[in-house]
DNA sequence: CTTAGCACTCACCATGAGAGAGTGCTAAGA
DNA sequence: TCTTAGCACTCTCTCATGGTGAGTGCTAAG
């Protein structure tokens, strides 16, 4: 018997299994023993490789639809693929130049980084992507607010919490107040709530009930409300809260284009509602962003290693990003399993870096991203 | 001959159109002249109708796609629909306040409004819908300043403008200031900008430059420089921008559901990608938006009537919003031809309505929105 | 262990027949 | 002059059929 790889396949049969996974990733046909003799010049003949797929599916790692049709990688063929076989690449410098560039010309505005990020990933991997906005790594905690009036009876109640986290929001005066009142109100409020977390808040204010002269007045207690309340929905929304974006350059790859894929036309048409479904609604993302924030570098979930059913036939390469102890997010992109991986992680991988030295830049100058590729400039 | 109608059909040509389009728009099959006769009692033979269809096809309101088949509209055909023989119709109570009661949820979270409205359309009128958010009527006029401090190297800059239009955008500060400082220069800022458009602003910077005791400062210039570029990029973004929900709804049409429509499937394919690109790029709904900011009421744009070819087969149903000759935008929803018009435009109307009165609630208490239902309650 | 050879399987495609839906026309009736 | 029964005609849709070609699985020889 020849050699033995690491996990007790023989250094030939991971050859085939990666190029069968090459192959397939590039044409979405099924790989035929002849085509990859052909194509990689192997040396042997087409029985032969016939012989070693058949091993590979005995061991799982391929399968075919019906016996006379090429071969076709498993979810184990992959995740074996994504561990051991593949090679480790990084985006080129032009594209990282790239990337780099447009995240500088929006710099100024932080709620255009998740779109903007979103729109790169899902170019750059062709496929779908999917980010979260930063929340607070832990509880989100207050720093300062400002009221801005809008009109007599109108004013806007800007929420700045650590981490350069922003929220705005309108509020009705029942009385017309002075900028310089507003002003006082304001810088008296943000004294008092200075770095506290939602339940400090709550204990501030049980402790003030039992004062006799009330350090608060009347107007003061609603602005406080509305603090407490946007930090609720804030701590609540994140988790739900996932932008995508990419559609429609995931819709381009053969598998929902009945065209190329010699299916049922049909076929592509559920597929691509169900692709719609799981993007807008969120099912079936909301369970991985957790497990996201909770570990480090890339995560690759292939298929059926999705908890849900429903992502069956979706990979997900998701990452962190942000800046540890302070504000926090998960980029990834998503596609159908015959997915270009070694290209989907290192662009998640770049941009997540990006990212994080964006925040970081943000919430102070200490600190850089946990990883991200070396960028020689 | 019989008595003839505002324009020269007669009355039951009249009634067999408005049948046709009813059970078209309802089945999305051609429908047949026997089919009419069995559905609606009319009293006469197949063959009469027949007769009466094919004086509608010379007419250019019906057409079939070979000889065979039931009876179509053409866009004429609906555009006299829409014109002649629609009964105009409300939303009902139940509905109107239900979505009022959204709104209402949301009420003091301005951006959030955009994005209801769009839900709301899509789901009401069961079609992608298409917003833009609210922009000054004529020029944007500047209100007033505010810099709150994110960490000692960065602040965030908040911009009011008339009509309670809000931007944000973070400064790097290249050297520490207190709070107490910030607000000094964000005051004199926002006194000597007060009410001022962009191209105030310009002069009175020309002005300034010839003052040898200089106003402002170097950090001053640099805000108010911050100040004009995003008034700048507000404008030029302003046309641009259409936010778009629905798309599901959308394409749960039969037009994109090879199931149900006996055509090929790969036409639904491409139908879907098509509307994708559509709603993603906004090419061929650009050219609509200046156009409904201009004329009041609902318009309503078929098939053929829109200027790019690339819309031929959608039909759109348009409202401006707003306060007068304040802040307005446009909103809308758009589907393929055969759309339930009567309920699309009562929807848009009255989802108009509602954000017109919430955005004068928010601009001031006077004026009311130009058009609206009249709701009872 | 490799490989040539070959039978076998299965999707794919073109062809054709049959059914059904619906129209257009004609001629008779009101 | 309008209406309508009757019927031929058209066109789509569906199903069955057979041929083709790609690719495998197996066997037996090297």
């Amino acid at each position: 018997m020849g050699s033995y790889g690491p996990v007790g396949l023989t250094e030939r049969r991971q050859l085939i299994l990666k190029l069968v996974i090459q192959e397939f990733v590039e044409t979405a046909l099924p790989v035929a023993s002849e085509t990859l003799v052909r194509k990689y010049r192997l040396g042997v003949s087409s029985a032969t490789v016939r012989n070693e797929m058949a091993a590979l599916e005995d061991l799982g790692y391929l399968t075919h639809l019906h016996t006379s049709a090429g071969r076709v990688p498993t979810d184990a063929g992959y995740r074996f693929f994504v561990e051991n076989l593949m090679e480790r690449t990084s985006l080129s410098l032009a594209e990282r130049r790239m990337i780099r560039h447009q995240f500088y010309q929006v710099r100024g505005e932080l709620d255009q980084w998740v779109h903007l990020a979103g729109a790169v990933l899902a170019r750059t991997a062709q496929n779908a992507s999917l980010v979260t906005p930063p929340r607070a790594a832990d509880l989100l905690r207050f720093r300062h607010l400002e009221l801005v009036a809008i009109h007599e009876s109108m004013a806007l109640l800007v929420l700045v919490f650590h981490g350069g986290i922003v929220k705005q929001q309108t509020l009705p005066l029942e009385s017309a107040r002075s900028p310089e009142d507003l002003r006082r109100i304001a810088a008296r409020i943000s004294d008092a709530l200075a770095d506290l977390s939602l339940p400090g808040i709550e204990d501030l204010l049980a402790r003030e009930l039992k004062q006799i002269p009330a350090t608060f007045g009347e107007f003061e207690r609603l602005v406080i409300d509305q603090v407490m309340r946007a930090m609720q929905s804030f701590e609540e929304q994140a988790q739900e809260q996932i932008y995508s974006d990419g559609l429609l350059e995931m819709l381009s790859q053969p598998e929902f284009l009945p065209a190329l894929a010699r299916e049922d036309a049909e076929r592509a048409v559920e597929r691509t509602r169900h692709a719609l479904e799981i993007l807008k609604s969120g099912r079936g993302l909301g369970a991985l962003i957790p497990q996201a924030l909770a570990s480090s570098g890339v995560q690759v979930i292939i298929g059926g290693e999705n908890s849900t059913n429903e992502m069956r036939e979706y990979s997900v390469v998701l990452a962190r990003y942000g800046v540890d102890r302070a504000v926090v997010g998960v980029l990834g992109v998503i596609g159908p399993t015959r997915m270009a991986y070694p290209r989907s992680i290192s662009t998640v991988r770049y941009i997540s870096s990006v990212m994080s030295d964006l925040l970081a830049e943000l919430y102070n100058a200490e600190g850089r991203s946990a990883e991200g590729d070396v960028e020689p400039e």
